[in-house]
DNA sequence: GTAAGCCATGACAGCACTGTCAAAGCGAGC
DNA sequence: GCTCGCTTTGACAGTGCTGTCATGGCTTAC
């Protein structure tokens, strides 16, 4: 295998100094358009690709991005590393994950990586979004980050997100639309975000279409496939049952279509099933559900795009957000009244 | 926030030389025990981590292993990078995750990464670890790779696998001996090596325990759900079905349980379903999916360790490789006869 | 024609480590 | 007491790039 190729080789044939290649390499202002043309050829010419240690020890940035997680959802921890990839590619920054036990100890799992690596910035998915170890540690070693997470208003940090609670709302607006009135609600994990958010904006699409609030509607449960079968149970097993469901996610859901298929009840005819998510559990049931669709990718890949132009380091009173759009995925598992 | 310390305050504070802290922190002999001691007391109460950026600048180490892939099962994904993870960090290494489009040109997406990161090794997943021109690139740029794979004997890199033949017919053997012996099979995507040798278990332990093959119970599917469904319909909408369904993965061992499901079946009183690969879907239906797991965190693991042992790089014959034992998981999916 | 100012370029000193080699220290053997 | 040979330590030169500052050429304004 050749020498690997350097600054100097490149130099040497373009017949300038390694500064000048320098510029070039990082689009800097001031040379000439000739100048830099000859050295693109040559860089070309050569296949030249600058070493990133090299340019990271003796500049200020290290060409990394950091995905930090401890999702139970391997289906969100990849799209979200897809979405930031894909942003951190044009570029030419690199992705390091770093999985986290939100439940041990922080500093001992961060502190290293963070100094050994300095990264550039770091893109936090829930639960870790919202550790206050882990925001603390990060703002002591000034490093960067970005928040993907529902709950928006920390006002501490930049943030990427999307509005369950009017995702909550539409999703239960189609319902009624479909001339369901009696809908029954299924919670979450009470320690997350979204979950609040999820029941108010059902709880306000209800109120708003006149549908009357019954507390019996609505049932606890953890996110969890178990869990919403559970809840299901308790939910259908009754007399006056609703004529729809809704889960605030997907797992749940298919806990709701399982006790369905068990009672017989035909879905959607006897029972309109909706979830939240669009995980890929929601194509691998008959029928298909109808759910929300998170722009996962598109928020990562939202939240790479802060850090990259240096907007999570922002100045002024307010951090910077952006509120990506979610979309209604109408499927089978919903249907008329 | 107080400056980076570097190796330099180490040595000041410990009387001793930088060279003499770098030998201390990589662990290199030829160092009295006291002085050792000294520098290590020192690194603890300074909080001293060596800077990545020029250690692999320096030294020929670049403290990052790779892990390629293009695989559409998120879960997998997520799986192999914990895996690989736990084993690196012990090592004080890192993991730069590379999403690959095996359709698209290879050289540009990986050389550029390649030249630039000079990874200490990488970690090939299906179906890119049978992508020709990686391994060729690979092999070109001097990187070690291992191969996580079904089909071990390239005979030409390091790789890691597990049995897939032998846990089909396991599997298999598992449905005989519940007293099935007119045994239904779903074949999955005809390139993936895994396909083959699933069909290959099966069919050996049918024969081997005197069940007559037929050639109407082998049906093809593509690992997808509706292929599942779709060949589950073939299967079971006639008056002789099967009595099991062995379905070589579990997306498409969910199209037959929702193909039972709409056909009034009871699994597993009328039906027994079985899948491979214990995907998080086979917790998601009711009733839970008998399946194979697949140890694919070890797997991982495994291939850093050979990376990390720098085994990947082997002299001699043949390549090393280590094989990794699969679980037969019995849910409630299949029951007897 | 000359001073002022900008543009384009290069020399050189880091950046924080590791590899090499030389030197110093130390014990054993004579 | 001296030499030999090993262990322990340090000086110093890279490693490939960027930041800073100096320099020279060229344009503009008077």
């Amino acid at each position: 295998m050749s020498r690997k190729i350097t600054i100097h080789d490149v130099a040497d044939h373009a017949g300038v100094s390694i500064k000048t290649v320098s510029r070039v390499m990082n689009r800097e202002p001031n040379v000439k358009s000739d100048t830099r043309d000859r050295v693109q050829a040559v860089v070309a010419a050569l296949n030249y690709r600058p070493n990133i240690s090299a340019r990271s020890l003796a500049g200020s940035r290290a060409y990394l991005i950091g995905v930090f997680f401890d999702n139970p959802s391997p289906a969100y921890v990849t799209d979200v590393q897809l979405g930031a990839i894909a942003r951190c590619r044009e570029e030419g920054f690199h992705l390091i994950v770093e999985p986290i036990d939100s439940a041990a100890e922080i500093e001992g799992q961060l502190a290293p990586m963070l100094t050994t690596l300095r990264m550039d910035g770091v893109i936090l998915t829930p639960p870790v979004c919202d550790h206050p170890d882990v925001l603390a540690l990060l703002e002591r070693e000034d490093v960067p980050y970005v928040r993907i997470s529902p709950d928006r208003d920390l006002g501490r940090s930049a943030y990427v997100g999307m509005d369950d609670r009017r995702a909550a709302y539409e999703m239960t607006a189609h319902l009624i639309g479909l001339g369901h009135r009696d809908i029954g609600f299924i919670l979450g994990h009470p320690d997350h975000g979204a979950t609040h958010l999820r029941h108010e904006g059902y709880a306000a699409a209800m109120a708003d279409h006149g549908c009357a609030p019954r507390a019996d509607r609505v049932e606890q449960g953890y996110f969890s496939f178990r869990s919403g079968f559970e809840a299901a149970e308790r939910l259908l097993t009754r007399d006056d049952r609703p004529t729809a469901v809704f889960a605030s996610n997907d797992d749940m859901a298919l806990g709701v279509m399982a006790v369905a298929n068990r009672l017989r009840l035909n879905v959607p005819e006897q029972l309109s099933v909706a979830g939240f998510d669009d995980t890929p559990g929601a194509k691998v049931v008959w029928p298909q559900l109808t759910t929300v669709r998170q722009p996962i990718a598109a928020m990562a890949a939202a939240a790479a795009d802060l850090l990259l132009r240096g907007e999570a380091r922002w100045e002024g009173e307010t951090p910077p957000s952006r509120l990506l759009d979610f979309e209604l995925i109408v499927r089978e598992s919903t249907g008329s009244a």
